[in-house]
DNA sequence: GTGAGACTTAAAGTTAAGTTGATGTCAAGC
DNA sequence: GCTTGACATCAACTTAACTTTAAGTCTCAC
């Protein structure tokens, strides 16, 4: 059996993390992860650099960006292990944002599923579809669609 | 009272329907939607076309690119309106995806409840963070997070 | 102690989905 | 019939999140 090293070079980490090198060297460099460096100057990750990197992934399918997860990780005090208190916070405040992107998607799942078959894009009054069209005299046509949720996560 | 016209100017649509008019004119340019010249060679946009931005929208909430969003548009022959079954088709293919991307979530959002003020990110064996690690001897770690769902969407 | 392969940095490239700017034309109310 | 605001095109810029490339350096198994 193998040793298991107490620290990890950039190839390893990503062997093991699933994450590109060229990734973790810019997630380095934006903050979001830290190294050591040998006498040579390569750089010598920590194991719990793969739970931090489990933690972006995480955090990236709850739709945050990579500032805002910096921001998340600075807020645990650098080389200490979280607490039960940070990491409840955390958590918290991604359920809040899951459930609501959660619930914006189902919405429109569910606008859908009450539009099959109804031929929808030809009808005046579809709940999907009529939206914007017809409201010529209010000067403010409505947003259904645009109001579904967080589309600006996507781009900024 | 307003007389509604039969074509709409760029910026009516745009006004209408929310979409800004640089939207529209890069909306054109791939495809997604097409106008009529007016004699001095402006846009002059079918009432449909509040529609079909409607339509766009929608699919990019489903998190269609554009270009497949374009690929559906496709399918719906240019100047026919869409059947019941071409509109089954398309809605149902969203529907797949939007379970899925909504199920993707739930997940996560369920394993993170699990998680809550167990101080995960110190332990060894949380179903969220024990990811990739301690694999050392098995040569392709497990990519528990990464298998979450389509995070590809974001970036193609 | 050496050679292959992993690593280093910096800069430039990529993709999606637009926006912004420059420069010039159209449309319409007075 | 003119002026003003909307519109036209085209190219360049933007942002996020990386990847790729180039040129050079380190490591370590033999």
């Amino acid at each position: 059996m193998a040793v298991l090293p107490t620290t990890l070079s950039i190839g390893e980490l990503a062997a093991r993390s699933g994450v590109a090198p060229s990734a973790i060297r810019f997630y380095e460099a934006r903050g979001l992860i830290g190294s050591q460096r040998s006498a040579g100057g390569q750089r010598r990750f920590p194991r719990a650099s793969l739970r931090r990197l489990a933690f972006i992934g995480a955090a990236q399918q709850v739709g945050l960006t990579l500032e805002e997860i910096r921001a998340a990780l600075a807020q645990l005090p650098d080389q200490r292990t979280p607490t039960r208190r940070d990491w409840q916070q955390l958590s918290a405040a991604w359920r809040d944002r899951l459930e609501l992107r959660i619930a914006a998607l189902e919405r429109l799942r569910d606008d859908l599923s009450g539009c099959v078959g109804c031929g929808c894009l030809s009808l005046r009054r579809c709940r999907l579809y009529n939206v914007g069209d017809g409201a010529a005299d209010e000067g403010q046509g409505s947003r259904l669609v645009r109001a579904f949720g967080s589309r600006g996560h996507l781009k900024g």
